[in-house]
DNA sequence: TGCAAAATAGAACGATCGTTCTTTTTCTCG
DNA sequence: CGAGAAAAAGAACGATCGTTCTATTTTGCA
């Protein structure tokens, strides 16, 4: 009691369990984009946690309970940095720069911590399962929020009229795989350029007009 | 000496060692792009291959040595499949139309089976040593290859004079990944024709000229 | 054909895995 | 405060891992 009181800020109504849970998942999620949801063993993961191997478990009943943990966990972080602080920007051509943006950005800071989409893609390509639809699904909800984002920007004549909207989705999406792949992996120096000039290049042409393929548009004020 | 000869076509001089080596590391190829290098256990291929797991490892003396060599038997197919078919195309934009073709090919039969350097950036991303340079010092071969061919179209003159060539490889790159991420874990229907109109796309950006940026390109006489 | 060498098999090792069960500690609330 | 519930620890399980050692089989060559 003469301890200083560990409250955990956001959980503070939560019973203990639930607190030392988030606690838990949060550890496994570091873990888990360093050494991927497969690697990530509950002995391992105790050992950060500063816990038993069965005080860990008690909290997920199964190994694949705590992954399907995890891969929540990763879906609302990416939702919450990269997702909803574009939502600000105004419909059409800027939010998709911002969403853009965004997505570039936390794939840069993924460079050193790595990627769960990523990884995870990679490691249950062909193994059915919760873990495989909980990861497909956060992905395709992601990409069709980019989707939907294309869409409005052409609505808004942001775009071209007749341009094929998942195609540049697919396009963009390979900027970004392409930026995980030769930052984290070959380490190449020149990754976020081309990332950059591969985004202005599909902006141009897919009819974006010049003002919006600068670099870092200014967030403009709605219509 | 009454059964028919087990002659291996190619490794008829070898002694038997080599030979059921080369069956293992033939097997660990199969493994490995399913269920990636690390998730590659001595055990599940002693049974794959009919052997003891003690027969398996004595060809190697380590699991890194058959990671190695699972890593090296990939490139050389790699090479084999959609390297060195595409050197018979004429230096310029005609070969690096080829190269994206066979690349794109094989990219597709990997849908099912999985791709090495796919797989292995994402496990061996921040794990130093043998297996992660082999696998990294053949893509870079692999991109390097592909820059070459870049930088020869734009020689040849196929190709406008002030491009940036590692740009363009760097696009490149992207749809292939985005091929394998979409078709092979979201399955997505469309992968494979939005990677054939981004190349289109790429092309006419860098300033192919109309008649090499047609799908199927026949390949031309030389200048 | 026979013998040395190479190749394969078999058994066992310590370690780690996910999981279960039992016991102890800690918390919660009347 | 004190009883009951929740949470965490501890020990043990069967399985599998990579690896080592020894025995057995198979091969290649004089």
């Amino acid at each position: 009691m003469s301890s200083p009181k560990p409250v955990d800020s956001d959980q503070r109504a939560a019973h203990k369990g639930q607190q030392t849970k988030a606690a838990i998942v949060e550890a496994a999620l570091g873990l888990a984009t360093q050494i991927g949801l497969d690697g990530l063993s509950i002995g391992a993961l105790a050992e950060v946690a500063r816990m038993s191997k069965s005080g860990v478990f008690a909290h997920f009943g199964s190994r694949e309970e705590l992954q399907l943990s995890v891969v929540r966990a990763y879906h609302e972080r990416f939702e919450a940095e990269v997702f909803y602080p574009a939502i600000d920007a105004p419909r059409g051509l800027p939010r998709l720069v911002a969403l853009f943006n965004n997505w570039t950005k936390r794939t840069t800071t993924e460079i050193d911590s790595g990627c769960l989409y990523i990884s995870g893609a990679a490691e249950f390509d062909d193994r059915p399962g919760p873990v495989r639809d909980a990861l497909a699904n956060s992905v395709n909800t992601w990409l069709a929020a980019m989707l939907r984002a294309v869409l409005q920007a052409k609505e808004e004549g942001h775009l071209e009229a007749d341009i094929d909207a998942p195609q540049m989705v697919f396009e963009i999406h390979g900027l970004i795989l392409a930026l995980h792949y030769e930052a984290r992996f070959l380490k190449t120096s020149q990754s976020l350029t081309h990332t950059a000039k591969g985004f202005e290049n599909i902006l141009k042409r897919y009819g974006a007009s010049e003002m919006f393929t600068k670099t870092k548009p200014v967030t403009l004020k709605p219509v």
